[in-house]
RNA sequence: GCGGAUAUGGUGUAAUUGGUAGCCACGACAGACUUAGGAUCUGUUGCCUCACGGCGUGGGGGUUCGAGUCCCUUUAUCCGCACCA
């Protein structure tokens, strides 16, 4: 009887089904654990290999967890609003939820065929009112706090109110958009509008004018980590700056925090550096320089205090308020014909112009409140109007950007540190001894910084500032298919929905595109407004609203009360292993921070973090194949031959090569042009060329898991992917090899059955050698399994069955085909059948792996090598004692006996006692 | 420019974390069984050398009895941020 997989997979996968084996619930009497995969936006192009790596590791880990004991959550859902859907839409004519529902079940039927061990039943979709109910209310929540930054928290707004109404904005410390000074008299005397004004200043959503990326082409306008290099992350058009009044969520408030969080994390380092650079914490000064003949200063951000003796000019940017109050007469036309070139620059011209200088200068003069100099203000574009307070004091001896502006306009250098030579170079490094600066000069650059810290405090001139380089996320989107805002307008001031109101649907529609006034489609919906008439507003909340929670759902997600229940949250309370690719670092990772911990300070979930430990799948890139066409023929050539020819060189599909050989019949059928193609071949065969590319149709390298699955089963592609190499890693698919893993599973099936299907196991007792076998490799994959690395634990097996033979004992096999069970889930669950077992092989009993089959004698040597001590590990030394003994004997005048410490085993390298370890 | 990661046979990779580099596979070569093989099984396979032996973990230097592993330096590739004061 073979291993026919076919069967075997499509039988188990129907069992589980009609038993609900993978069905989980909350169990107080048992650990839980929670293995969460990053949902997937049901694409229409499907699934490729490359998309299971991720959800293959993650099942194998929730397999291996369920078998330790645990009750394991392992749900899935989909990310189902977003951008492609609708621009599908907009050319179609085909409705969003249409295609969305076509790509879900397909993306469905792939993952079936896979064999994971999710919980369908608690599948949630972004795009259901059942599910975005809950983001609406989370969006409710966040417009009704505000955060404290003193008490770390966030606040109803009820008790902001409270506060003005008694104290105006003395003693109050929050999260602002804008610094604002009010008096409690002032306050009571505002109208409603006039308030709510006031209180968007501190909402944690909330609507402002600000400048933002709006891209043209998709008509929208997009979130920082939605922009690279100045075109939109999806489709990669061009993105403008523009002032435009959107909703915001105050995800800065939580900077401190989500900064603080990522210690306790188990995230890669590199991830947490990106997190950490996102947010671009930075300790300075804020500082005041008096500005001559004017009773406004200027205010301007440092994290070099120590170089006020050197600062030579100041600049404020182009966008800066005070602009036009500095600029004086004579300048007026240079400053104005300035700014209008600057506004004209494309994000992109900025981006790709760092290097060139350019600025005016504004005719007036700051003082330098430590030296009393007098000082020009400048304005240029290398100060940016977003970061700081928007102006800088200069320092071109020790700042880069500084000194080739100062060399631009021929300013003054005052070199303030020792180092560097200033006529080549600013020196940036924060070392050396202050001169040229007073009371500082001596000192050492991280004293001086701290002595200017007082200093400024002292007298009055500024304090000590965190400044951020994160921005509050820009939270609508002038599209269709997202949630809608649970918001109305009366007076162009918004009004929240009440929780009961919620949600509130998406109407459908017909045209997907902008109107002709530009406004989102939803303003073409004539009942778009509430039963008395006020509008809604008319865009949606962007991708990242909808799974930034999602993970909470799973733990409850039929529950039309809450977003998750007190019971359910304290059971699961956060994701123990999240795994998912690196891509969502600034965007779906941090929001989804910034979302829990916000509900954690309303008391709704009990964790502070989201995901406790996360691990990044690498990205599977595609393996390109080529042929090679003697130009102007209808012949190929191949590729060892082709340097013989002019040849071209043309993508061929690489699911008609194996092993870089074409199959040339499957090529004839491929396109009607090659029909009639003849071959030159070297050894009887067509060798094609490769290379390494992204993974596209265009490139015919798309290797669709189903295919792989048709060929070699589930269990062999699981196995295969994990194989490939370390889980983290970025790597090319390449199904060369995929045999390897496939025989395998053969040679594992051939212990059971011979070729006649005669049942071969037997309940003879186990060798010595074999239980050492088998102990060796529970141990090794179960090391390996708690390490995320696959692909040894599946080598490991391989040593295990080259070593076994032709074991076919139940008392090694029975144990195998547990620890087998996570990587190859459908012939573990057969061959566990077949050993007689009527209960599924994931309710087995993880086997362990016992001292007395791994450990070799050990030896208790005290031993000194050329006068030091040596105590390092080691395994396996497979020797007599006596004969270590007589060989350290031999060696007196190396060795050095004492009695203290006690080594175990000793290092011999070519007959020679290299170490004695203990 | 700043920050992070990676570099090992023809290929994917492994190395008990400082202890005999190349495990496990793929590919290749040879053989067995076969009408046949893209099936199965066995053997060989880092490089140079007939061999003895020598050389080998991107390059150069260092620490060490001993370095793929630690330190310094350099090169290449990938990723993140980028006029962030």
């Amino acid at each position: 009887m073979e291993y026919n997989f076919k069967e075997i997979e499509a039988r188990w996968q129907q069992r589980w089904r009609d038993d609900k084996t993978y069905r989980v619930a909350v169990d107080a009497s048992r650990p839980k654990f929670y293995v969460l995969d990053m949902f997937p936006y049901p694409s229409g192009a499907g699934l490729h290999v490359g998309h299971p790596l991720g959800y293959i590791a993650s099942d194998i880990y929730s397999r291996y967890k369920r078998l330790k004991g645990f009750n394991v959550l392992h749900p899935m859902g989909y990310d189902a609003f977003g951008l492609p859907a609708e621009q599908y839409a907009i050319q179609t004519g085909q409705h969003p939820a249409v295609t969305t529902e076509k790509n879900i079940a397909r993306y469905r039927e792939q993952l079936d065929k896979i064999g994971f061990s999710f919980d369908w039943e608690r599948e949630v979709r972004t795009c259901e009112p059942e599910y975005y109910k809950w983001t609406q209310w989370a969006f409710l929540e966040m417009f009704d706090h505000w955060y404290d930054l003193s008490a770390e928290h966030a606040r109803p707004i009820s008790e902001l109110r409270a506060h003005l109404a008694e104290q105006g904005t003395e003693g109050l410390h929050a999260a602002e958009t804008q610094p604002l000074t009010l008096t409690a008299a002032e306050w009571c005397a505002m109208s409603e509008q006039e308030q709510e004004q006031v209180l968007q200043n501190y909402r944690l959503a909330f609507r402002a004018d600000t400048m933002v990326n709006w891209c043209p082409k998709l008509g929208t306008v997009l979130a920082n980590d939605e922009v690279k290099d100045g075109l939109s992350v999806r489709g990669g058009f061009p993105v403008e700056q523009k002032r435009m009044k959107q909703w915001l969520l105050r995800v800065t408030a939580y900077a401190e925090r989500m900064l603080n969080g990522l210690d306790k994390l188990e995230w890669s380092d590199s991830l947490k550096e990106i997190q950490r650079n996102w947010i671009g914490r930075s300790e300075g000064a804020q500082l005041f320089f008096e500005v001559v003949g004017s009773e406004q200063p200027l205010e301007i951000f440092t994290t070099r205090p120590d170089t006020i003796y050197g600062v030579t000019f100041m600049v404020i940017a182009p966008e800066h308020e005070q602009l036009a109050a500095l600029t004086t007469p004579e300048q007026r036309e240079a400053v104005e014909q300035y700014v209008i070139e600057t506004k004209k620059r494309s994000e992109r011209e900025r981006i790709a112009e760092t290097k060139r200088v350019s600025g005016v200068f504004t005719g007036s003069y700051a003082v330098n409140p430590f030296s009393g100099r007098q000082i020009p203000i400048y304005a240029s574009d290398y100060v940016l109007s977003g970061y700081g307070t928007g102006a800088i004091m200069a320092v071109p001896a020790h700042d880069s950007r500084d000194w080739a502006f100062a060399r631009h306009f021929g300013l003054e250098i005052i070199p303030v540190v020792e180092g560097g030579n200033i006529e080549e170079a600013s020196y940036d490094a924060k070392e050396g001894k202050l001169i040229n600066s007073d009371q500082l000069n001596g000192l050492d650059v991280k004293e001086a910084i701290r002595t200017m810290f007082e200093e400024v405090e002292k007298r009055g001139i500024g304090r000590r500032q965190v400044n951020y380089r994160l921005r509050d996320a820009i939270f609508s989107r002038q599209r269709y298919w997202g949630e809608p805002f649970p918001v109305y307008y009366k007076d162009e001031v918004a009004y929240p929905l009440s929780k009961e109101q919620l949600p509130l649907e998406l109407p459908p529609i017909a045209d997907f595109g902008p109107t002709a006034e530009g406004e989102p489609p939803l303003a073409r919906v004539e009942t778009w407004h509430t039963a008395e008439g006020y509008p809604f507003e008319l865009s949606t909340m962007p991708g990242f609203a909808g799974s930034s929670a999602y993970y909470l759902r799973y733990m409850d997600p039929s529950n039309r009360e809450a977003l998750v229940s007190r019971e359910a949250n304290e059971y699961w309370r956060q994701v123990d292993l999240y795994v998912g690719g690196i891509e969502h670092a600034t965007g779906h990772l941090m929001y989804s921070r910034f979302w829990n911990m916000f509900l954690y300070d309303l008391g709704y979930v009990c964790e502070q973090e989201p995901f406790r430990k996360l691990v990044n799948q690498g990205m599977i890139q595609g393996r390109s194949n080529f042929v090679y066409r003697i130009v102007g023929t209808n012949k190929f050539v191949s590729l060892g031959l082709k340097d013989q020819y002019e040849t071209q060189e043309i993508h061929v599909d690489v699911n008609i090569v194996k092993n870089d050989q074409l199959d040339t019949e499957a090529f004839r059928r491929w396109m009607p042009d090659f029909a009639n193609a003849e071959f030159i071949l070297e050894d009887g065969k067509y060798i094609c060329g490769w290379a390494i590319e992204k993974m596209s149709k265009s490139m015919f390298n798309v290797v669709n898991p189903d295919h792989i699955v048709e060929h070699y089963g589930a269990d062999t592609l699981r196995m295969y992917e994990m194989f490939l190499g370390p889980l983290e890693q970025s790597k090319p698919w390449d199904t060369n090899g995929i045999d390897g893993v496939h025989k395998f599973l053969k040679r594992l099936w051939r212990l059971f059955f011979d070729r006649d299907g005669k049942f071969l196991v037997s309940d003879e007792a186990a060798t010595e050698q074999e239980m050492r076998t088998l102990h060796k490799t529970i141990k090794k994959v179960t090391e390996d399994i708690e390490h995320f690395s696959f692909n040894t634990s599946i080598a490991a097996f391989m040593i295990c069955l080259n070593e076994l033979g032709d074991c076919s004992k139940r008392a090694v096999l029975e144990p195998l085909v547990v620890l087998l069970a996570p990587f190859a889930p459908h012939i573990t669950e057969e061959l566990w059948a077949q050993l007689g077992h009527t209960t599924s092989v994931c309710d087995a009993t993880y086997p362990v792996a016992e001292e007395r089959f791994l450990t070799l004698s050990s030896f208790e040597y005290p031993v000194s090598i050329n006068g030091k001590l040596r105590f390092k590990r080691a395994y396996d030394l497979n020797l007599d004692p006596k004969a270590i003994e007589a060989d350290v004997l031999a060696q007196p005048e190396a060795l050095k006996w004492t009695e203290s410490k006690q080594p175990k085993k000793v290092i011999i390298v070519k007959g020679k006692i290299i170490n004695i370890v203990i």
